[in-house]
DNA sequence: CTCAGTGTTCAGTG
DNA sequence: TCACTGAACACTGA
């Protein structure tokens, strides 16, 4: 559930399950997605037991904030999701057709129970996901050298610009890169750009104050309206790229019926709609 | 059998 | 130092 709409809806998912809770059973499977030097036991030695006071959230990482230290910091690569029982999972992940209504769901790494008997699950079908402890996580690496959020922390227009002067490469790189802005991912990026009328190769040096503008303004309405509509991608406005991205077919069009192509940038497939962006 | 994918990191190059 | 590329990680279905 990789980028940040998707992320903050897993937060929501654990906090509503969690908050103000006490976990009194806890499974963690023994696999990669658990690092640096942890083990499975010692995650579950520091969350069982533990009260749950909030679920922290810093670009696609999330955290749980105990009643003691150290607290477990989730991220989800490029699949995966908090599930709590009978709710449909936002993305389908092990390339299922419908959504995985059992319980525990397939995938799953982490399960827990509250003193309230609420269970929570999270799941990671490619296991690109990372678990991790830290005593202070939203200061300590990863999460502390992120960029700034745009959900919480949106720049003004005027620091926004200050922050693009320090940066060179193309426009699709610099949007990609988690110490610009925290919690931007491939679909992310190039809706903005779509929305923003702006060529993804172009060099950020390159812009004029007006593009600078746009960048700022859009960055902020895509990331606020997908997490205003939970990230439920059916509910995002028909004009958005987005729904016409995927599958990467020849003949993909806009809403408006302008050709979509797609480039390699920056290591990722990008879509991009000539006919809008310069 | 091959390939790509809503992500990150690391080695190597320029 | 910085920008950029490609590979690696890991799994699944088209």
């Amino acid at each position: 559930m990789p980028e940040l709409p998707e992320v903050e809806y897993g937060r929501k998912v654990a906090a509503s399950v969690l908050q103000g809770r006490r976990i009194v059973d806890v499974h963690v499977d023994e696999d990669p997605i658990v690092v640096d030097g942890v083990a499975a036991v010692d995650v579950e030695r520091a969350m069982r037991g533990a009260k749950v006071s909030a679920v922290g959230r810093r670009g696609k990482h999330l955290w749980l904030e105990l009643d003691r230290r150290p607290w477990p910091t989730f991220h989800f690569g490029m699949t995966g999701a908090f599930r709590v029982p009978a709710e449909a999972p936002l993305i389908l992940e092990g390339g299922a057709k419908t959504p995985d209504m059992t319980w525990p769901p397939r995938f799953t790494k982490i399960r827990l129970r509250t003193d309230r008997g609420a269970e929570l699950a999270m799941t990671n079908a490619r296991r690109l996901g990372r678990i991790r402890l830290g005593d202070d996580p939203a200061r300590e690496p990863p999460i502390g050298d992120l960029g700034f959020d745009p959900l919480v922390e949106m720049p003004t227009l005027a620091e926004f610009r200050r922050r693009l002067g320090h940066r060179r490469g193309v426009l699709k790189a610099v949007m990609l890169d988690q110490t610009f802005a925290a919690g931007v991912g491939n679909w992310i990026a190039d809706e903005v750009l779509y929305q923003a009328g702006l060529d993804p190769r172009r060099r950020i040096a390159d812009l004029d104050p007006q593009e600078q503008r746009a960048l700022h303004r859009h960055l902020k309405g895509v990331v606020n309206k997908a997490v205003a509509v939970d990230a439920d991608s059916r509910r995002f406005p028909k004009t958005w790229l987005f729904h016409h991205r995927w599958g990467k077919n020849a003949d993909a069009r806009t809403s408006e019926g302008m050709p979509i192509e797609f480039v390699t940038i920056a290591g990722r497939t990008t879509a991009w709609v000539p006919d809008r962006q310069r």
